[in-house]
DNA sequence: CCTGAAATATATCAGTCCGATATAACGGCG
DNA sequence: CGCCGTTATATCGGACTGATATATTTCAGG
């Protein structure tokens, strides 16, 4: 999914500045559900003005730096129609703290335990800022449909932590030892 | 997490050429974790044998052509333990299939219903992929911990889209006209 | 038996994106 | 009054992805 994509998604919702969308993409409702950087906002916004699939209007803010506010065109609505009817590409996870716990063979039971208690942390955050947000009963069915689809893998992910979190902590002690390796997979002959 | 350091992760389990790699994020252990492409795997490979973090030993195979299998070295060993022992980032997801369903409303009911299905197919797909992939009474702790999460998660998600996707079918259709707009974040003045 | 699709395998590269950084104005706090 | 956090825009190097090229072999189907 192209980032212009993304910043039009935004704006179909709202007017926005650059600031504004990276938080709707940070704390707000696409939160759970994917990433923008500002990196790629700010060419991406130059680039839509360029396309005239937005238009931006400088505001002045009393005791804030001014800002600039995007609005999506009727031809930029088209384009962003246009581009959410392909075929979604897979879901893309990317989660380092799996990564390193799959190596807990190689670390000590403490730290072990310290980055689970840290991801328990962090999906909890993650729920708390969910229900902050507001209450579904306010959404409109698709998104109460996608919140509450969030929330409860969030929940589950939480649950699972904690009541599976004790049996790491019985595990023995290993030094870093190599343990057996993982079945191979496409190396099947 | 740097290409170089999932590449060593790979290494860590078993000596493996760059295809092989790949297929360990693609279909393996690393399936639902990370990801990672041909186009870092390569050039790491050659990044980490200048290091001397790995060595490589071309194979010849009958009925395939030729693999160049690397192996991690002591050194690399170092290194991966040491990248791994900083603070993991938090998780990321990207969704371009959640993404699309929050605008739903703009879409017709029945590409709404489409998508679901299709999100049920890709989930399922992956629980088929994992169960496929070994029993977790096989694994060691650490391991088993791990799979059985993500089968919980997506088990979750699966179960909670089977039992929501009706109340999509019973929408209201919807001409392409645009609903509320979602709650700011951030903006709180 | 021949064709073409799929799998195995390596490699490169253009375009895109992220993360860090710079800049700046303001509010609040001790 | 200096310092930090927040709001706000912008840029840039480096990293990564996705597409593409190349080559060989297996296997299903006509």
């Amino acid at each position: 999914m192209d980032a212009k994509t993304l910043c039009l998604g935004a704006l179909m919702h709202r007017d926005a500045s650059g600031y504004e969308i990276r938080k709707l993409f940070e704390d707000g409702p696409f939160n759970a559900i994917h990433d923008v950087s500002f990196g790629s906002i700010y060419p991406c916004l130059t680039a839509l003005l360029e396309r005239e699939w937005a238009t931006c209007c400088i505001t002045e803010q009393d005791g804030r730096p001014d800002k600039k506010v995007y609005s999506i065109t009727d031809a930029g609505r088209s384009a962003f129609l246009e581009a959410i009817s392909t075929t979604p590409a897979p879901d893309k996870m990317r989660s380092e703290m799996l990564f390193i716990l799959s190596f807990g063979d190689h670390l000590s039971r403490g730290h072990v335990v310290s980055l689970v208690d840290r991801y328990i942390d962090e999906y909890e955050q993650h729920l708390a800022a969910m229900q902050e947000y507001g209450a579904p009963e306010d959404f409109a069915p698709v998104h109460r449909f996608i919140h509450e689809f969030c929330a409860t893998i969030y929940q589950t992910a939480v649950d699972y932590l904690k009541q599976h979190r004790a049996e790491l902590t019985t595990l023995p002690e290993t030094e870093d030892e190599i343990t057996r390796p993982l079945k191979a997979v496409g190396d099947g002959r």
